[in-house]
DNA sequence: AATATAAGTCACCCATCGGTGACTTGCGAA
DNA sequence: TTCGCAAGTCACCGATGGGTGACTTATATT
């Protein structure tokens, strides 16, 4: 006994065999190649290779290849990462220039987070509750952000969330088709700079038109 | 050769080998394929069953599977499925109203066509020329649409292009979204009745504002 | 009726997939 | 130093994938 805790401690190797730290590499690995080469590619030869472990542990560990993925699902909240967006802006009021900075927040966000776009597309590729758990929990941070622009629009003509929902969902589409279609969508190109900048203008004009009119309505 | 015309003429029974009726089966069955169980599911195996043919002949006729899949996306105009669409509005002028129709009869369209939904699914999780054929053909047609709206918008802040590159990648979204997730985005719900009504009023205000926008400048 | 050829059938190849049983080996406790 | 057990290795399974060589059979021509 003393031999081993000397010897650990002695020099800077950890041991060999170690549960916990293999277990971490399995979960690493599922990221990794997620984020290289899509939830396609959630192999279990494919996550041993890369972890440079027998496949056979992700059944010791993890039960399944599934109970692995799901495993990395619970382990990273996603809907954490696109939070982090809002966190420089206050969450006291929700003024046309907050809500804008939000959307092209998203829109940067996912254009650089290869992983948030795979995981995204397996969404609308597969029936999986995990995934439905993070776009629900992804809900309910939304919400919270809305409830704070209810008093602009409450009792007007604008459903500022059907508009918000559409903003949304056209980031969401727009990087997608980007990653394999650098042709343009209405004429407008998806990929350059140019094509970028129309988009966010647009945006911007929407959300200006909303509080526009809702200011109108309530006069 | 008497006795073969008369049987072939004599009763309906047609020849049990040929070559031309095998290779439509074949085609017609990536189509059942693709419209029930989705791109993934179009594997030589399946389409052959599916065919109640050899999987053989796939190779024979087409080459491979890719070769079958191909002259598939060939043969089937999907652009012009779309197109479609727009028949009974005019092509003279590009009114608000008529905008908003075109709009909403492209998220109907879609909303039933399970088939065109997995084509726009394969176009977002694979790179295929011919699948960017077929996007290229919608924009050129959709090119023709916007050059009837340019009278009411060039020279103003408004970019018609870009506002409706976001409205329809929104429909599109939206619409591959609701297969399995039934849930809201941003509070509002894709799947029911009342959902679908507040996007389409969000979408006819927004196509209004534009016009009124344009309008005002133009004064 | 005989025959050449195209149409179609069938068994089989190899690679990969998720998953497992039986084995070896390193670690920690006594 | 010994020893039990967990950690890790490895060969292998059945199912399924795309693809093919060699065979049989139907059909049109002579």
């Amino acid at each position: 006994m003393l031999s081993t805790m000397k010897r650990r401690q002695g020099n800077t190797q950890e041991p060999k065999r170690d549960k916990q730290k293999s277990m971490q590499k399995l979960l690493h690995s599922v990221g990794a190649i997620l984020q290289k080469d899509g939830y396609k590619a959630l192999k279990a030869n494919n996550i041993a290779a890369h972890a440079k472990l027998d496949k056979k542990l992700i059944y010791n560990y993890f039960g399944s290849l599934g109970g692995l993925i799901d495993a990395y699902l619970k382990k990273n909240d996603f809907w954490k990462k696109t939070e982090a967006i809002t966190e420089k802006v206050p969450l006291t009021d929700l003024k046309p220039d907050t809500v804008v900075e939000i959307l092209k927040g998203q829109f940067l966000f996912l254009e650089n987070s290869v992983e948030m776009q795979h995981i995204i597309l397996w969404e609308l590729c597969e029936k999986n509750p995990l995934l439905r758990d993070i776009l629900e929990e992804r809900e309910r941070f939304g919400e919270q952000l809305f409830q704070l622009s209810d008093k602009y629009f409450k009792g007007t003509s604008v459903n500022f969330r059907a508009i918000n929902a559409l903003l949304v969902s056209a980031i969401y589409y727009i990087i997608l088709h980007a990653r394999y279609n650098n042709n343009t969508i209405c004429g407008v190109s998806t990929t350059t700079e140019k094509g970028r900048e129309q988009l966010f203008k647009a945006i911007e004009q929407i959300i200006n038109w909303c509080y526009r009119e809702a200011a109108e309505e309530r006069k």
